[in-house]
DNA sequence: ACCAACATACCAACCGGTCGGTATGTAACC
DNA sequence: GGTTACATACCGACCGGTTGGTATGTTGGT
């Protein structure tokens, strides 16, 4: 979802740098694929440490979506197109800059929250409510521009939640599909995915367009 | 993807047996969260059986790549959308096909192996390639009846190939999102995504249609 | 003196995988 | 048709290593 280095500090405390072992190693290997000893190694930390700021493997789970979460939305809504005039330029700014940022192999773009999900989200309720507070805080913060586009558009049978909820899903999506496409073809095929996602909400919500769907 | 009962009957080798019970097991915790021995507790077989018909769990999991490839695209095959005369109305005969089928907690209609190629893309090449060539299998059934409606709309801009792909890439993303919000919203949570996809082909596809994107 | 922030050492349970063995064919040779 | 030779399918005890987690320090700031 987001690389790593441009916009993270180098981490200085123990937790903080569990957390970033978390994101590179689960984005790489999922989260029952990682173990503790790995995560500590990696941060260069020990299991002491680990369990002095974690309760469980599960904790730290939890802990990732939320610093993830936070991690992604200051990103977002940080960046230039919410300057943009038109509700729709923003909507579609917002994918313009998802599509930059789809270069490298799919674990140097991919969702940490969607990886977790994946794996847990029957086998730990916290794990799941985690990721998906992290999912969802990225839909709405899209429903605002979506909302206002809708209305200039005269768009019927479409809300902006459920559009919001739409750019989140071709996201995960295409996530899927790339890491499935293997390492050299991986950016190219999540961004064929966010090109479609782009030309449906131009044709949805291009001004002047009246009609819709049944 | 696809329900368990309807079209495949119990299983009675012992590695039949296996892979149903992989279907279930991954389906529900992940391949990685998935211990051998649980597999075999599941499938009622010893661990001799299991490593007298796969030489690996690794080797498990590209059989069951496989082995969902086939019963899933068997399925479709079958479909009575095939009989309508419009290619479009088969695209969109396949995409309420697939709404059908979203009922239920999402271990019940999510897809393998977009479940084990999240996990599994970077730390077994066999394995994302096994599922790579599942999931772009059943995207290259739907490229005929997408080539025959493109070329009938006169749409620009768009191949019959990238589209078919974008199919997948919503499905999986409406299970991972199906996934996040949890069991009792699971399936509407899905179906919206694909309702989503019905209305861009509708949009993009239908006859009349000249213009295009950008 | 106290307490958060770590480090070290350790544990029982579980992991994927191996191994020697058994039961049941089945095909070929004489 | 009887014996040997080999293949397939499966069993379950066992192995070394790894797992998540714990118990007990040690250290440095206040």
């Amino acid at each position: 979802m987001i690389p790593n280095q441009p916009f993270r500090p180098a981490p200085t405390s123990a937790r903080e740098k569990l957390l970033e072992a978390g994101v590179k190693l689960i984005r790489q290997q999922g989260f029952a694929g990682t173990s503790v000893d790995q995560l500590c190694t990696d941060a260069g930390v020990t299991k002491g440490a680990f369990f002095h700021h974690f309760a469980s493997k599960e904790a730290l789970g939890v802990a990732l979506a939320h610093y993830w979460s936070s991690s992604t939305s200051a990103f977002f809504a940080s960046a230039p197109f919410h300057l943009l005039p038109d509700p729709l330029d923003r909507v579609l700014g917002y994918i313009d800059l998802r599509i930059a940022l789809l270069t490298g192999p799919a674990e140097s773009f991919s969702c940490v929250a969607g990886t977790m999900v994946q794996e847990s989200f029957n086998t730990s309720a916290p794990i799941r409510a985690a990721c998906h507070t992290s999912i969802a805080g990225n839909a709405r913060a899209l429903e605002g521009d979506l909302a206002e586009a809708i209305a200039r558009s005269g768009a019927k049978g479409v809300t902006a939640t459920s559009l919001a909820q739409h750019v989140q899903a071709v996201i995960q999506g295409a996530f899927v599909l790339a890491k499935a496409s293997g390492p050299d073809t991986a950016a190219e095929t999540a961004r064929a995915e966010l090109h479609h996602l782009r030309r449906y909400f131009e044709l949805l919500l291009s001004a002047g367009t009246k009609e819709s769907t049944l």
